[in-house]
DNA sequence: CTGTATCCTAGACGATACTG
DNA sequence: CAGTATCGTCTAGGATACAG
């Protein structure tokens, strides 16, 4: 969902744009308790390898996502949030306590 | 986009679901500034009819906005945000500052 | 194991016309 | 003015197959 507006809250629709993909925050939540490879993520999801390349390629294109290559055979690739990770997750937060008590309602 | 995940971070999945739209945090933001009418928010955010009925309906239905109706010929309008819609406002700063930030960088 | 390449579908969004 | 009704488009996401 490209082609947001600008109209003024544009650190939110910045923020928007990142999270934007149907398992973003999942990944970000995952990755939040810790270091994961690819296929444990895969598995812990339940998305397929296409989808799941694509969003971790383009959460490692805003930075908030680590990918190392390992460069073994069998491959080992493993997945960590940066800093900015970090505080995106972090600033989450509010909006994770307004959901659950939307839930609990 | 329904079908969220349910990974263990519901709260924040409960609050993408109702946010989910292109044009729901804008008009938060919009209505954060104050009530606002139909054709106004129309203008404003320079968005088909049809559409942003959808979007206002939702916000609706999500308890976050409130629409008054009053009842005139021609119809008169007005949306405002709910009690909840304006946590919901609040809860989204911090991902507005963290946006900002990546913005700035 | 970690991906890429294809093909396909649902549904969100937009353009336009129309109504009370 | 504030919508509803239709129709068309576009793309994110899913299924599947294949590759290094």
């Amino acid at each position: 969902m490209r082609n947001r507006p600008g109209t003024g809250h544009c650190g939110v629709d910045a923020a928007m744009g990142v999270i934007e993909g149907k398992w973003k925050v999942s990944i970000l939540w995952a990755l939040g308790e810790g270091v994961c490879r690819f296929g444990e993520l895969r598995r812990v999801l339940g998305v397929t390898e296409k989808v799941l390349a694509g969003q971790l390629r383009e959460l490692e294109g805003d930075g908030v996502v680590v990918r190392e290559d390992f460069g073994e055979v069998p491959p080992r690739v493993e997945y960590s949030l940066s800093a900015r990770g970090l505080a995106l997750n972090s600033a989450l937060r509010p909006l994770g306590e307004w959901g659950r008590e939307l839930l609990g309602s």
